[in-house]
DNA sequence: CTCATGTAGTTATCATGGTAACAATAGGAA
DNA sequence: TTCCTATTGTTACCATGATAACTACATGAG
């Protein structure tokens, strides 16, 4: 997260690029412009999550493994490996999804230390309730001037 | 932050925009590569920062504060304005600078709710130390295919 | 087989974001 | 002046990111 609300204006990027050469000023401003959008659409997208009690690392985790259907689940590290999250965070994350009954999960057959995570039809549910307005605001927040009602 | 590595393939997100009218499939990839990149911007600034003793946050604070300086001090709630993050977190963020000896607080003489918030010498020297390499950062940052050794 | 080493996932603890509810003060209406 | 209401900043508590260190099991060298 990208907390200015008011950018470093173009003067005073380009004082410091005189001073320093190796400074694109322009590439200073787009870096600058790009974090706070971003900031602002994460936040947009979780507020969106949290109405349909999800997060969006829950989601994101439903997301993954509902990709690879021909796969019959994924163990915790694939899930982690696939969404750069820490091991520990992913421990906690399935736990609460496994609570809220979205996805189940099994010990490995083949491996005693593993688990296989799989959705549950509630899970597929889900993912269906919330995926077409997922991708209605990604291309909203995608064009520019989003006018998300941010920002005074 | 935004953690999914992997991002939806033009296919599929095109196999949606089919479904769904009012989908712009460009805008959308837009929202997902901006996030993704803002993502990792976002933890680099936060290395470098942890480097010098700093968080983003902490060294926004020190900016907002500097970029003043025709205003002798700034309140805890004009800080706050400035850098949209709730007022508990810039109570705690404050302390810690204060800790630190970066910043100094005082009784604001004409409200006795409020405090003045100034950069001590220390601040400012903090920020002379990082502010170059900051921008170097932030400008090779904004450059297209950054090449930040991220991401296998 | 046995043991050293590696891997899967968890636990403990910290950092840093948020909201709700509060105390203390300010400031205007009566 | 006396209150009612708004504002400043804090406290208490929760959510969710991280790292370090752990347990339990796997696996290959000997």
């Amino acid at each position: 997260m990208f907390f200015l609300k008011e950018l470093p204006t173009r003067l005073m990027i380009e004082g410091y690029a005189a001073k320093h050469a190796s400074l694109d000023a322009d590439a200073v401003e787009d870096a600058l412009g790009l974090m706070r959008r971003a900031s602002l659409m994460v936040r947009r997208l979780e507020a969106y999550f949290a109405e349909h009690g999800l997060s969006q690392l829950r989601f994101l985790v439903l997301i993954v493994i509902d990709r690879e259907p021909h796969r019959d689940g994924l163990s915790v590290g694939e899930i982690t490996d696939r969404l750069d999250v820490s091991k520990p965070v992913m421990t906690r994350t399935v736990a609460h999804l496994v609570e809220s009954g979205l996805i189940a999960v099994e010990a490995d057959p083949n491996d005693a230390r593993g688990k296989v995570v799989r959705l549950t039809p509630a899970g597929r549910a889900k993912l269906a309730e919330v995926l077409p307005e997922y991708f209605v605001l990604l291309s909203a927040l995608g064009r520019r001037e989003p006018d998300t009602g941010e920002e005074a």
